[in-house]
DNA sequence: ATGTCCTCATGCAGAAATGCATAGCCTCTC
DNA sequence: GAGAGGCTATGCATTTCTGCATGAGGACAT
């Protein structure tokens, strides 16, 4: 009951418990032995006066209880990580840890080849990239850097708007050779559409016209990526971003003047990280490299960066 | 070096140190000896490899990278309460802690009655009140619930609005019939006016003309308790919500017609939350009560709760 | 059915962290 | 200038915590 009493070592064992679902599997997790675990969450449980894992057997699996205190226990681990993130190099250098997130296609696609060209310039510094399509990370500290599509609202977040980035039908050539191509919209019910597959945010973002859900696609998959490999690989019609299709030249644009939309791209970060230099010096390399990234300017490559 | 080799612990230890400003000050504080805690910030120094403090016979202070981790380290702490208060009751009981933050009028004015309120009808209910004019505290779990006059944006955040509160000029009738009743905008400028003093924040606020600004104002505080103390002490003219002081028959409204403006009311709430009976409840019960405020109806009075 | 592999619980020895007492340093006051 | 009161640093005894080894229970495959 005394907060004093309850160790915040204990929220560490309570949280790699829970997300493992043993004592032993969080005892190799966090470096220490299954007993040890065992008696930290038996001294929590009393300290707090609440049942948090129901014992098995085959593990520990959590109470209702229990699964009130994970997002806060979690809370704290962000913060844990992220204060080793700031302590992992000195203010004035390049050089640590800094921890990027991004929607799956911008960080899976696009941002790999930025981030290599900041590695290149500042050999000391080390980049974690979170691909994760919600946003609200910035404040719970799960990253130092965002890029988003949606305009970052907190006020204790810096945020610069680098522009806007097309999006657009394409398809692979070869796709195209063999299908034909689509002159209207209504031609395109013929065809494979690529397109998500429960993802309400996706729904909701192309909420532009009520007649497009789920129904329409012949492929579907609520991963980005994915969707983008079958695109590639000629496996039907989907969206793109413009920006990103010209890189490849197999794939071409789709009804381009028909179906055509835009999303603001962000840049983002927290304020308390104005003054660190190598969160700073990470923010304004990406901030030019996706600016030209969405002028249509071509990727960096590796022959590129070592030349 | 190893993540592992850091005790959560240490962190809590360094949050105090760096709060207090002294070893035996924050072992105090946090239930321990002063030599814990110095062994702790030298072993957290070691692990981290960086000079967090420069000691000295009057205590402890910050070296830059030492400041650079205390924002995390409060979000750590901020975590580690707000699962506390997860755990101080259970999931269905209207039991245990609710913290609630609100900016300054509202929370140390009209919610008091309110939470009186509620805390008559549900006895083991225990209310924590912040006073901040900050609004970035839902989503680092610095509060379960909060009172804002802007909309919350955050997509984790549920926010209801209330409706909007009427803001106008108000005075004690005493300081009227002492200095007569204004009746245009430039008969103001011979009053004494009441405003803020170098709040930023008010300042933008208070755009609509860019002629006001404090050099107006014969009495500035950026305390909107003591504005409001020294409005009911009959010290001058100044802003006050409109159903507040409707509340006392001293005051009286000064060019109600000309002078008025709008502000929304929301209330918002971590979604995590959202199946917590006690948060549910007092969420709720202020709701209400916050819409009958606006509506004009009289604050409970303590009587009123008795009967 | 039996052996293997996973799990948690527990006794015990050793390691590690804690608290007490004390020494030393500085500042401020009388 | 002496004393009080604030602070940190350190030696030492003790408590506390940890890890190892082991026991025991269940799941699953052979």
């Amino acid at each position: 009951m005394s907060r004093a009493a309850v160790s915040w070592d204990h929220y560490r064992a309570f949280l790699a418990v829970a997300q493992t679902g043993s004592l032993s599997a969080a005892a190799r997790q966090i470096g220490q032995t299954q007993p040890t675990l065992g008696r930290q969450i038996d001294a929590l449980e009393r300290a707090l006066g609440l049942s948090l894992f129901v014992r098995s057997p085959a593990g520990l699996t959590l109470t209702e209880a229990g699964q009130d205190l994970v997002p806060d226990a979690q809370g704290m681990a962000s913060a844990a990580e992220a204060l080793l993130r700031s302590a992992s190099a000195g203010r004035d250098e390049t050089a640590g840890v800094v921890r990027i997130t991004a929607s799956e296609i911008i960080g899976g696609v696009v941002l790999p080849p930025l981030v290599a060209a900041l590695q290149a310039a500042h050999p000391a510094l080390v980049v974690e990239l979170a691909l994760t399509n919600r946003s609200e990370d910035l404040l719970r500290r799960d990253a130092d850097i965002a890029v988003r599509m949606v305009r970052p609202e907190q006020n204790a977040v810096i945020a610069r708007q680098i522009g806007r980035v097309a999006l657009g039908l394409h398809a692979h050539t070869a796709y195209l050779a063999r299908r034909g191509t689509p002159q209207s919209l209504e031609e395109l019910s013929a065809h494979t559409l690529i397109g998500f597959d429960r993802n309400a945010a996706a729904a909701r973002a192309l909420d532009v016209d009520p007649a497009w859900d789920r129904s329409l696609f012949r492929f579907r998959s609520d991963s980005d990526l994915a969707q983008l490999a079958v695109l590639r690989a000629g496996g039907g019609i989907g969206v793109c971003q413009a920006p990103l299709a010209r890189q490849w030249p197999e794939l071409q644009p789709v009804l381009e003047e028909t179906v055509r939309f835009h999303l603001d791209v962000w840049l983002a970060m927290h304020e308390d990280q104005r003054r660190n230099r190598r969160v700073r010096v990470t923010f304004d390399h990406l901030a030019a490299a996706l600016r030209a990234y969405l002028d249509f300017r071509p990727l960096p490559t590796a022959t590129g960066i070592i030349e």
